[in-house]
Parts: C-alpha cells; sequence; structure tokens
DNA sequence: CCATCATTAAAACACATGATTCAATCAATC
DNA sequence: GATTGATTGAATCATGTGTTTTAATGATGG
C-alpha cells in the first residue's frame, strides 16, 4: 500500500519546493498544481484554500522544530539545574538543522523552506503558532537571564535577536555564499555549520566581557 | 521653485514606503499609484516599467551605502595601514544606518528598506549594483584577512556572513522585536544600536581565541 | 449489480495584475 | 498668440490570480 501517493501529499511535496525556493509571496496555485502534476481544484478541495494550505506546511515543520527546542531546554535545565549558555544557544538552533526527517528534500531546501517559514511573513503567522511561539521566546530569555545574570536584560534581548538574525540568514541564504565565494568557504557539514554558528553567537553574547 | 513635488518623486517617495512595508513581491502598480496620488501610466512613462522603478529605487539607495563602506574602508586602510577588525566591522555596517539623508521616511521605514534591498532580491540584483557589490566584497574580505591572518580563510567568510545576517535581521526586523517584548528591550538610538551590532561581531569574530 | 460516497477533471467565475492606447491638457518657444 | 513637445487622464488590453461549479470518474459497501 506504499506505492502510489496521493493527491494531497504531491500538493505538499510540491509546494513545500516551491516555497523554498520562491518564497510565500511568489507561489501561485498554478505553479503548485502544475508541478504536483495535479488539477486546479484539488488544493481547495484538500486544503480550503491556497492560504490554508500555506499555513499546514508552516505548523508541519515549525511547530515540531519548537517543540525539539524547548524539549532540548528541559533536558539542559533538569531538576532545576541552570543551563549554560552553550547549551541554550544550542538548543535555540539545532533544531532548526536536524528535523531534515520528515521530507525528500534536499538538505538546501529544507534549510530554506524552514527560514522562509521564520522570516518571510514575521508579524503574522498563524493562530496555530502563536502560543508555541510565545513560550518559545520566554523560557528561552528565562534561561539565558539565568545564565548570565550579569548581562542587561536590553543587551540580551538585542543579542538574542542577532543570533536569530545569523541562524535565519544561514538558513536562508547559506547556499549564496557558497556561490558567491565559489567554494572558498568550504563546504561545511550541518554539524561543522552549526558549531560555528554556535562559537560566532556564544563569543557574541560574552562581548565586553573578558578579552579584548 | 520648491513648492510642488513633480509627479515622479511622487511616484519614488510613495513607492519606498510601500516596499519598506511590504517588500518588493507584494506591491502593485496600483498600491504605488494610489498612495501617490497618481495616474495608472504615470509609471510606465516615466519610469518605463514596474521593474525598472523598483530597480532606480534599489540603485538609488544602495550604491551610496556602498560607496561609503568602501570610502569608510579605504579610509582605515589609508598609506597601507592594516585596519583593525572593528574599524572593518563599522565600516561594513554604519553606512546602512548612517544614509537617511535622502527621503523623509522614518528611521524604521529606510531600515526596512535597506534590509529588503539587501535581503529580498538576493541572487539577482540590478546590473547596475553588481560591479560595486563584487567591489566591496573583495575590498572586505581582503582587509579581514589582512585584519585577523590566522583565522581561516573559510571562517572569516561564514563569520563575515554571519555579520550580514545580524545587521540585515537587525534593519529589517528590529522593530519586531519592540514590539514583542513590550519595550523591554529599550528603544536604542542608531549609534546604540550600532556598537551593540560591532560588539557583538566583533567578539564573534574573535571566538576561539581567548576566554572561553 | 447497484447505490453511495469521495475524488478528480474541465470549464467558468469574478477580480487583480502590468502595460498600452489615444485624446486631453499643460508649459514653453518661436 | 499659435505651435510644438512633454505630461496627464480615462479607458482598454491581454494575461494571471484564487475560487467555484458541475459533471465525470473512481472505489466501497450493501
Amino acid at each position: 500500500m506504499a506505492s502510489k501517493k496521493t493527491t494531497k501529499t504531491c500538493i505538499l511535496e510540491a509546494t513545500e519546493c516551491l516555497l523554498a525556493e520562491h518564497g510565500f509571496e511568489s507561489v501561485s496555485l498554478r505553479d503548485i498544481t502544475t508541478a504536483a502534476e495535479v488539477n486546479i481544484a484539488a488544493v481547495n478541495y484538500h486544503f480550503g484554500s491556497k492560504e490554508r494550505l500555506f499555513e499546514e506546511i508552516q505548523c508541519r515543520y515549525v511547530n515540531p522544530v519548537n517543540e525539539e527546542r524547548l524539549r532540548m531546554l528541559e533536558l539542559a535545565t533538569v531538576n532545576g539545574r541552570t543551563a549554560e549558555l552553550r547549551e541554550i544557544l544550542e538548543a535555540f538552533m539545532r533544531p532548526f538543522f536536524t528535523r531534515v526527517t520528515r521530507s525528500k528534500m534536499s538538505e538546501q531546501l529544507f534549510f530554506k523552506l524552514m527560514g522562509r517559514c521564520i522570516i518571510d511573513q514575521q508579524g503574522d503567522l498563524p493562530d496555530a503558532l502563536v502560543p508555541q511561539f510565545k513560550k518559545v521566546t520566554e523560557s528561552f530569555t528565562v534561561a539565558l537571564h539565568a545564565a548570565e545574570p550579569d548581562l542587561p536584560v536590553g543587551t540580551m534581548l538585542w543579542r538574542l535577536h542577532y543570533t536569530f538574525g545569523v541562524m535565519a540568514h544561514t538558513l536562508l541564504h547559506g547556499d549564496a555564499l557558497m556561490k558567491l565565494t565559489q567554494g572558498a568557504c568550504g563546504d561545511p557539514d550541518i554539524e561543522a555549520q552549526l558549531q560555528g554558528m554556535i562559537d560566532f553567537c556564544y563569543a557574541g553574547f560574552h562581548a565586553g566581557k573578558g578579552g579584548a
């Protein structure tokens, strides 16, 4: 029974690729149904509307990532232990890079899709994502404050914001750097990429502490 | 003779605001001509096409910024002097935040527009921008390599990429953080904002050197 | 086999898009 | 003041958009 893909999954997979490549604003229903080799009406039949299809994709990908982030953070703070900054940053970023499981997209496409989900429609994300999103924000700021009590809250929030920028930009435009530099930047695997970002942001969070 | 604004500038100013708020993909000709209180045909008459209007705006803003970046970098490397990392980062970022001169947009809108110009159509930027863009990339990588000769080139390129992400995300979504945190992050002026980013990235570039 | 349901297909829907036409208007120059 | 060139205005173009409709098809259970 695993032979033929259902229309619904055809639409989902095709849409995921198109969204990753072109973004949420630039993909039309025809683009989708053509790529999925499916009738125009199928999208509205199976998903209700184009917008709901997009929301479903966002939820399918962002929700598990946020769950994983919370799980990792909890693991680092078990028994009331104070998580270290490095652990917090890892819990914040890693899930975006390791949850490639679900679809058969290439790594690069998956990263781009995650980046789009985060960035493209900042502001009005689907209702189903809001509560968990708030929880993530709160949990991580609390953990950060516990880890670095000397850091003024404002500074901390902005540095978390910068960290977000590092991650989002790498997800979305990491491939652009490779093209631009014609490989001079190397082709780090996920783990190296992740450690590179964590190193950078970890040091950034400790700016003004010692050393320079 | 300074009394009445010409149709062309009406279109330009209206378009700038719309692009800053909604991005390059989501602004229609009607949106523009309505906001500018101008006839539909005016855009095609004065600019040739919607696309060329967008390109003109991009060039109007990005070119002077890139010039300023190069100028600042040259100033820091005058007489063959080796620029310090901090100076390089400042030359890389400051022009985006200080070139608010041209239009009467609010700071926030101007930042967003700059962010969109950088991010939205990464990949296929207007031909008029390509040569200067390449020059900026090259000059800054050379300067960085001179400033931090011990840093592997690949690591350096990725850290410059991260720096770019910090800046772009702050330009585009700095206001989102303020809303989200309801002011808990403070409301730093341009100078403080800039120093905050430079501190973060400076430390990030020195990750693995000393301290932690 | 038939009836019933879910699914698919083709066509049309109303509306938005960027671009163009052509006459009306305006300003400057001879 | 008439003429010329640039600019504007209203209407229209062909095409693309998301959605809906209606009929055909498919599979499933009585």
